[in-house]
DNA sequence: CATGAATGAGTGTTCATTCAT
DNA sequence: GATGAATGAACACTCATTCAT
């Protein structure tokens, strides 16, 4: 091989030096939602991202690093936009709520991001150090979001008052985490255990919704039609 | 006790085979509660019995036919009260929901009991036959049960029929999984993540409730009062 | 019951108490016969015989003395048959020769008692004290007696003087040996490794006679020279 | 050699990727060989290697395959040279049998790889999967070698048509088949149970030549009625 | 920068033997 | 005598991490 050759067509490797760490976060990403963060084999990261284990360790200083990379990756990152979106929105708080759940579930819940909640709070346990930083990273700054849409409500005269903003929020947050939970387990191995998320959403969301509403009391009020 | 027994050593191989099985079980039960099924170790279930790990293999012939019979023990056997307690029900189906739930809560969701559900939600990918173990023995007639709830509302006019009869059983378990998935992972680790279990069940029942149930709507309905 | 009872029937247990060691070896001779002896279990010994695993200890101080007795029982107690055979044998020692090879494998070679051979050869480098008493016990007395047959023929001008007697003895052993290997190894699990035990065995008989056999020639035929 | 280079420790970690296969396939030689499979400990041949348990695995996928390895590496690779004897030889076919079993004998019955057919045959019950493999890589191709010397003699009216060709084959295996399994059973054990193997190959080829040749004779020999 | 060979601690499972009853 | 519960050492196989090249 000439020299020559080296300078005509770039190597493999520095043509996608500057992809390799996304790629790595790609398949590990698929590998986490797959096994879990304990069962993922880093094996089966670097087969998949096409590179040898070795490398792995060049960019990331351990699993768990790689595992927070990820996270990083698709879940911190997407926090700003769903302040924006809170911050911008023109309409009323009631539909800005069921937007903000099923834009969740379209954006991440349909895809295999939404495993890393499932696998987070599945492995917390044995992994402390993963579930304060997701804690701290996603959870608090995702409470304070949904919290700001429900005083949102409160102030401009939609909503009363919450008997309890914590326990508001969870009653949103659980039926998220439901479905992320249900489609990550019984979902994938038992038959019959289908899911129709966006109705569930839906549906979710009016029951909270009527619940905290304020209405008119004399005349019957109007509710949102039911998904079916 | 006089001083002279602790002379009498205790004996090395204690015949207790009655209590055996059952001693293990608990063990098994923390182990896995803490761990998961995956990261649990025998040789730790063994040694909070107070047995060999060989002894373990005496009553049950592998980690997964030892876990199903955990849950046999604390989950499947208590099927039959929800369905009683429901069958002899006096009062309101609302009030049935919410003690429903409640009681739930009180009886297994308090201990580490509850820490099975979500253990199996954990790991179901992973190991599917666990999955469909729980799925055909707890979740199915769980579900069938929920229903039952809703069922006697509607026949009883109290509840109109729900949206989606499936949807709203998973309102229900939602919030149940929620509080039992929490239990396990955050709370567990991270300061500051404290529930109030029984406070959000009383509150998300009634979210449910008011939007399920039958309304007079020329008075103002009477809403149950909110837990604080 | 009354006590009167216990005097009418005797208890099975004692009943059968005689017959126990005899049931053990025969159970203990099914067991090492289809797994060689570290494979196979003591617990299926126990269960095939009907008693259970302690009681074999009763009888036997050992997995290694189990099997010497089964070895006692089967193989040892033939010797002194065989001996009578041949001291008593009224025609020709050919005949002799091929009747002692066939009826070893009608009387043992057919039956799970020819295992033991095999198992005993198979594992002998691992259990030495094994393969001690064996070649003590069955193999000097065994090659005695082929020996003595090879005697005989050369003492009656029958045969000529083999040009090694151990050499000889082993070419009727091994024959046997084969047979045995063959029945308890691929022809227990390989499609189309048949074997005619007989039909080789009286072939094999003949060469070594034709081979042995003084015989009556005009022109004597040129044999290549035998090796010392 | 400097002293210096004393001080250069050795590395930790050695390179010797196109080595390794083959080193650790000649102490799983070693080990099976003494052993057999079941007894076999991967930590004795790891250690044997002079490397980590691990590294068992980077090259072979369990102990099974391991031990295939080593039957493809000692006897498969054989076959060939083996064929190739048969069709070159120059000379009568009564020299090409004791030639091959002669050979046979120098080149793999006096080494190590001896022990391979005889734990085989021991252990075939047990893991029938290696003995179907041993079969059909090495026992039928075997099988049909020894045939062709047999068709080789009758073509070139050297030897009268054997009875039975199967048998014939086997008479000729079981000779070979009992030395190994007498060397790597009491042979190793017990004392006075030494062998001269190409005595005793030499003796026996030549039974069963003078069994099978075609002779000139004035007065036919009265010959036992072979069996069929 | 990238590799991939090497490591070794860790775990579910088996089974001969013991011994309190 | 007979039991069978209990033991514990042993072993194949896995995988995150390292590091010489």
């Amino acid at each position: 091989v000439l020299p020559t050759l080296a300078l005509q067509a770039a190597p493999k490797r520095e043509r996608r030096k500057d992809a390799r760490p996304s790629e790595i976060l790609d398949a590990a990403l698929d590998v986490f939602a797959e096994r879990g963060f304990a069962a993922a084999k880093l094996d089966e990261v670097a087969a998949r991202a096409g590179v040898s284990k070795g490398t792995l360790y060049l960019y990331f200083t351990s699993k768990e690093e790689l595992f927070k990379a990820v996270v990083r990756k698709n879940i911190v990152s997407m926090l700003a936009e769903g302040r924006a979106m809170i911050a911008s929105w023109p309409g009323n708080t009631a539909d800005l709520l069921r937007e903000f759940m099923i834009e969740w579930w379209r954006r991440k819940g349909e895809t295999k991001v939404s495993a890393i909640p499932k696998v987070i709070m599945a492995e917390a346990r044995n992994f402390p150090d993963i579930a304060a930083f997701y804690v701290e990273e996603v959870i608090s700054p995702a409470h304070e979001m949904i919290a700001s849409i429900f005083e949102r409500g409160v102030a401009r005269g939609e909503f009363v008052r919450p008997a309890n903003m914590e326990d508001a929020v969870h009653s949103v947050v659980s039926a998220v985490l439901f479905l992320v939970n249900w489609k990550h387990s019984f979902a994938c191995c038992v038959a019959g255990s289908e899911m129709h998320p966006e109705r569930f959403l839906v549906n979710h969301a009016n029951l909270l919704i009527e619940g905290l509403a304020v209405r008119e009391r004399v005349a019957a009020p109007k509710r949102t039609a039911r998904h079916q």
